[in-house]
DNA sequence: TATAATGTTTGAAC
DNA sequence: AGTTCAAACATTAT
């Protein structure tokens, strides 16, 4: 369920409960759950794809990994990891990681890498990239400390919309290319993020699980690269392969 | 029904 | 010491 651009759209789901005091909060996740009794929400936050609830001198670090769903004002069958229930509604989350920091956010996070902020900064990207060694570039784009918020649907559509075959090296890639895919990363993922809010997502997967290429329409190929075998969709035909 | 999928961390093995 | 790998955690759609 959840890359960068999801994670925004939950934020802005719960936007309301801004504010609000916490009357009563549970679950079958390990925080101490006493610690949020009767406090206010101070801010909601997001980066990349980690969900922040914050408090006066700490904050949760929601994050939903590969399977983690949400209900607002509703509950599942199933036992919640984290429930909040607020003199007007509740927010549930299921099957999630869920910390408890002390600190302020501020302090751990920079959102200059996340693709999803106002404070995004493509230049930044740029350069880091340009320190990587030995590095593919399927890898890179999930690389949390590059492009936080990226996940592997966003990874195969931007390389297909910058015909870049996903085992390039980085540092073969010409600058003017890494460029505009890092633009075009964050261009994405903002159609994602329109796409998703109206649900029709799915609707305009140009590579990821398609069986033809959009573009030349041959066959399109699966396998899994990179250091954690991650699903790629790409074409050979038209992705090149900068080696 | 078995499989694999929008993810990450951990610790063993090399 | 650095890397690579599998396992672990869970849920749901195909």
């Amino acid at each position: 369920m959840p890359e960068g651009p999801s994670i925004l759209i939950l934020k802005e789901q719960l936007a309301s409960f801004k504010g609000k005091k916490i009357t009563e909060a549970n679950g079958n996740s390990k925080i101490d759950f006493k610690r949020l009794q009767n406090l206010k929400i101070k801010d909601l936050k997001s980066w990349g794809k980690h969900f922040l609830i914050c408090f006066e001198n700490f904050f949760l670090r929601v994050h939903l990994l590969m399977f983690g769903t949400y209900r607002i004002n509703e509950k599942k069958e199933s036992e919640p990891r984290l429930s909040m229930r607020f003199k007007a509604g509740e927010i549930n989350f299921y099957t999630c990681n869920i910390q408890l920091i002390e600190g302020n956010p501020h302090e751990i996070y920079d959102w200059e890498v996340d693709i999803m902020s106002e404070e995004w900064n493509p230049k930044k990207a740029e350069k880091k990239l340009k320190t990587l060694k030995k590095n593919k570039i399927c890898d890179a784009l999930l690389d949390q400390d590059l492009f936080s918020g990226v996940g592997n649907i966003i990874k195969n559509e931007v390389l297909f919309r910058t015909k870049i075959h996903p085992e390039s090296d980085v540092t073969e890639i010409p600058s003017k290319k890494i460029k505009e895919l890092v633009k075009e990363t964050q261009n994405y993922s903002w159609d994602f993020y329109n796409w998703k809010k109206k649900s029709e997502l799915k609707k305009h997967w140009q590579i990821y699980k398609k069986k033809r290429c959009p573009r030349c329409d041959i066959e399109s190929t699966i396998a899994w690269l990179g250091k954690g075998k991650r699903l790629s969709c790409y074409c050979e035909n038209c992705q090149i392969l900068y080696i």
